[in-house]
DNA sequence: CGACGCTTTGACAAACTTCAATCCCCGTGG
DNA sequence: CCACGGGGATTGAAGTTTGTCAAAGCGTCG
């Protein structure tokens, strides 16, 4: 393989969500503790220490943070062969919980960059920041600027894109979705409503969907 | 702006924004390239490549992106001594402008890392990352679940941190407030009002306030 | 001192939320 | 296999918050 497909590669990795370094990846499927989760089992809490490192296996996470009346902001959802928990360097700052019932590697952090050495720990766990800040900032414009339709848009279409398969099946309910989007869930659903009727995407149940014109859906994503 | 606020104006953000690594500091003073930028000016793009690491001298700068329409969101405000421009791997996903005449130090991150060292410079990009997170963090949840008066009681208090001083002067106008917090000029303006009324804060002229009730502001700002 | 730009204020409109009722899956048990 | 129950989802009507448009105020800088 030349630099130059190595390197794009690394590019591309880094522009989405995915596989992250291989040799971490290997450390963390070797020395890494199987861990399953039932549906809303907390993973980690907020302000808690930060000293490992999780990847989901199978199931899905959300990171989310409550204020004290208990409105809730999720942070991000991560499905199979993600990475999370990486986000800070003293405490959590977010919580995470199971969004179904899951199962998760978890490793020590210190674990692994004996195990993988400092150099290559040190990138790797920049590498997950920095996707992570990305993901945030992409976030950050969603919730200060776009609307209702816009936001639950954007949201089908980050999904649809990740699975890129025909029928996306959604693995949160409409309240997970709701504090994801800053949202309530009426409105989430009106939307999705208003998606339907402009033949947009398509529902079979409320969890199942399909979309029927990327382009419009794109567009409405603004 | 004085001689003598420009002196105070460095003390208090040394005291308050977390000193970086020295090592880095004192090679960013030595090889960075002093640049100075008139309000407004772009000092990065959107999309450009980000090989630069920035150091606010005097002045301060703001992080925006647009959307096509026009709408615009703030990412967040750097003061002297902060770094900034460090947030992306590949390409900067927001621009930064200065928020008024200002003074910035610059230096290519290449530079940088063979001054340093490999491994000085990685803790230092993953610490700047990682501090970008945290602030991006908490901007989410002001973004998605905050009410009006809370952001701007938040953006506030914020504010008054970090410059303990008892008159704080806003570097930036009713715009950029509104875009950091995704309401309008004309909310923002009418929840100062309403702090004022509370008796909360008080301002002399649209840029310069003082907190007379600082538990009441954190509570308001939830 | 005057003028321009930013800020404030007011009245109205639109977007989103709230509250409440109904619906519809979907899994369970008969 | 079908009926039933229940929790999540949808829908409607009304209310609240925030945005829009327009005008007036105020400060700052020539």
């Amino acid at each position: 393989m030349t630099q130059a497909h190595l390197l794009n590669e690394v590019q591309v990795a880094n522009a989405f969500a995915a596989p992250t370094n291989t040799a971490a990846n290997d450390v963390m499927a070797r020395m890494g503790v199987r861990m399953t989760f039932a549906k809303d089992e907390e993973i980690y809490g907020q302000d808690e220490e930060a000293d490992f490192i999780y990847r989901v296996v199978s199931g899905a996470v959300r990171t989310s943070r409550l204020m004290s009346d208990g409105r809730r902001q999720i942070g991000g959802f991560y499905y199979a062969d993600e990475t999370f928990g990486v986000e800070t360097n003293g405490l959590h700052r977010f919580s995470a919980e199971a969004l179904s019932d899951c199962v998760v590697l978890v490793l020590k952090a210190s674990a692994l960059r004996s195990a993988v050495g400092e150099d290559t720990f040190q990138r790797l766990v920049w590498a997950e920041t920095n996707r992570e800040l990305s993901r945030t900032q992409d976030h950050l414009l969603l919730l200060g600027r776009k609307t209702a339709s816009e936001k639950v848009a954007s949201f089908l279409m980050e999904l649809a894109d990740r699975r890129s398969a025909e029928a996306v099946t959604l693995p949160m309910g409409r309240q997970d979705m709701a504090d994801y989007l800053g949202l309530t869930i009426e409105t989430v659903s009106r939307m999705l409503t208003q998606l339907q009727s402009a033949l947009v995407v398509e529902f079979t149940g409320a969890r199942r969907f399909r979309v029927n014109n990327r382009g419009a859906l794109a567009r409405m994503a603004a």
